[in-house]
DNA sequence: CCCTTGTGGTTACTTTATGTAACCATATTA
DNA sequence: TAATATGGTTACATAAAGTAACCACAAGGG
């Protein structure tokens, strides 16, 4: 039998979870943090992601609003991705679980 | 040409992301923060969450030490799964998450 | 002119993770 | 005797990620 008091899931909770639970998401806006990146850079960062990953990942933040796409048009041509404001948060947010790994881990 | 200033990657903080950064962990997490809950209730809180990855899940947050299992020996047996002190902090820190979530999404 | 370099990708293919539905063991109840 | 409830497990299908080769572009060297 279920309890009465049914739960039911906020849907910005459940899309927040949906955007840091994909693999990779957190170590790049962590790696993000510090300073805007070029592609290579952030791929130099975590060797183990693959460029094919990478390149979905940073559409995926952009089109969320995370990460800001700057394409830099001199030869050869270079790419920087930028934390925006709402990106900044979210860095900021997750700088709680980074303590908590800190203390645990 | 890479920058002076080789970054590295923290071990802790990678394998903090690791952790929540797989599939429906922040939502089992989240949903175990107010009280402890059995396989059937975390189930019937995230309805999309299959009992074969569910079952994987509460394993591998078990091993870390973030979720303990209890065992309940009536008849059906039933399993109580319950934040560990480490787990309830990890839960502390991904409320941040959700008050981002909250405000940006 | 052709060849190599560096960037940020993209492509085709393999491997791993997850989804799906059926099944199981146990005891209780109808 | 059959159905119910629990917390799984199994075999198989699909989706996501890994891998290595490739591409476009211009710059620079020979």
């Amino acid at each position: 039998m279920q309890k009465e008091t049914q739960e039911t899931l906020c849907s910005k909770v459940e899309e927040s979870y949906h955007i840091i639970g994909k693999k990779w998401m957190g170590l790049i806006i962590h790696c993000l943090m510090e300073e805007p990146k070029r592609f290579g850079e952030i791929h130099a960062f975590i060797p183990d992601l693959s460029k094919r990953v990478l390149n979905e990942r940073m559409k995926e933040l952009e089109e969320c609003g995370v990460v800001l796409r700057n394409v830099i048009t001199e030869r050869p041509v270079r790419t920087e991705y930028s934390l925006t404001k709402k990106g900044a948060e979210l860095g900021k947010a997750l700088k709680a679980v980074e303590a908590w790994a800190d203390k645990w881990l």
